[in-house]
DNA sequence: TGGATTTGACCAAA
DNA sequence: TTTGGTCAAATCCA
């Protein structure tokens, strides 16, 4: 934390100021009897606004002086990331060496080093929809993978056009263990296609996010074929999930697959999840208008903030996303030859508010 | 018949 | 050595 002005603080004072507004809040609708709902989401609230702080306290703490902007600790407790008061990486698709080598080649086999964010998108049964809404790009999968601690595999999907469009955007689909109903789709890369204007694209800066108009419908109307940049999502929740407790949760369970957007059925036959409604696909955060056509996959390190993932007011859906600010911040400091590790992290059980003040007095420096 | 999916194998990172 | 990510041949399907 470098200077009397880090982002950290500010944003930790404004979280901890923000949650005692909130209690004075909830004081006062107690002694007016105010409905149990409002207390509740008031407390929702409240909460939030701590475990944000926690949050903070958590990463910032993991880091080195002066390094919070550029690392993070990889694993579970990870924390947030915040790299929001970085601009965007004047070159990004220049600055990084490695990450970029990798995604542009096609062949290698080494884990691609790519912006990789992650949404959630929560289906039932209920609505006679198949699977997770598609998210408006053409994926194909290429793969299924059984991971360790997982009840389900995981599939890996590549956007249609990579062959064509030498699009490299993938996204891996995992159904959470603890919620069947619950997938977990990570995108890696952004699209270079021409579906990229449609694309999901990785959460951006706090910034851009108050600049975005936040959709309050709490329940989003079941999107069809949406476009990939999930506008705002109806939720209010982002949960972060804690790495221990994939490998915690236990059961087993016949594998799954995640219908792809051009197919719209399941992968596989046998799942007995047919009829998945989407009803929540969302993306925490905004996204900058300056992050939606990148030049290259490489353009795709984007400084983010784990409270972009703030966003509308849903208030019980489920859904969140979380940032992978690994490569994204690689790519301010890869320039400095950092080493920077794979940071992934997300956000779990955490509520984030959808007015999440930004704001804030003193937010900003 | 062409495009998409499945699945075992390979490879590199951890 | 283990595990995750990708490849590519086989298979499926419209």
């Amino acid at each position: 934390m470098e200077g009397s002005c880090s982002w950290e603080q500010k944003t930790l004072i404004g979280e901890l100021i923000q949650g005692m507004e909130l209690a004075k809040q909830l004081r006062q609708n107690l002694g007016a009897k105010s409905s149990a709902e409002t207390r509740e989401f008031l407390v929702q609230r409240i909460l939030s606004s701590y475990e944000k702080s926690l949050l903070i306290l958590k990463w910032s703490g993991s880091m080195g002086p002066g390094q919070q902007h550029q690392q993070q600790p990889q694993g579970g407790g990870g924390g947030l990331g915040v790299a929001t008061n970085l601009p965007v990486p004047e070159s990004p698709i220049s600055v990084n060496e490695s990450p970029r080598s990798d995604e542009q080649d096609p062949i290698s086999k080494k884990r691609k080093v790519l912006p990789r964010w992650t949404d959630q998108v929560r289906v039932n049964s209920e609505n006679g929809l198949e699977g997770p809404q598609d998210d408006g790009c053409s994926w194909r999968k290429y793969g299924q993978k059984d991971i360790l601690g997982a009840k389900y595999p995981r599939s890996y999907y590549r956007c249609t056009f990579r062959n064509t469009q030498s699009c490299w955007a993938t996204k891996q689909v995992q159904r959470s263990d603890e919620d069947p109903y619950l997938f977990e789709i990570t995108y890696r890369g952004t699209h270079t296609c021409s579906q990229a204007s449609n694309s999901v694209q990785p959460p951006t800066s706090p910034q851009n996010q108050d600049q975005k108009p936040i959709n309050h419908s709490p329940i989003p109307q079941q999107p069809q074929l949406e476009h990939c940049s999930p506008m705002f999502p109806s939720n209010l929740r982002v949960a972060t999930e804690d790495l221990g407790e994939r490998a915690a949760a236990a059961a087993a369970a016949p594998g799954f697959n995640f219908p792809s957007s051009q197919h719209g059925g399941l992968m596989k036959g046998e799942d007995n999840f047919s009829p998945f409604i989407l009803e929540n696909e969302t993306f925490l955060g905004s996204f900058s208008p300056s992050f939606v056509s990148p030049a290259t996959p490489e353009s795709g390190y984007y400084p983010v903030s784990p409270f972009q993932m703030t966003n509308s007011a849903g208030f019980q859906n489920v859904h969140r996303s979380d940032s992978d600010l690994t490569e994204i911040i690689s790519a301010n400091t890869s320039a400095t030859n950092s080493p920077i590790p794979d940071l992934d992290f997300s956000l779990d059980h955490v509520n984030i508010d959808p007015n999440f003040p930004f704001d804030t007095p003193g937010f900003f420096c």
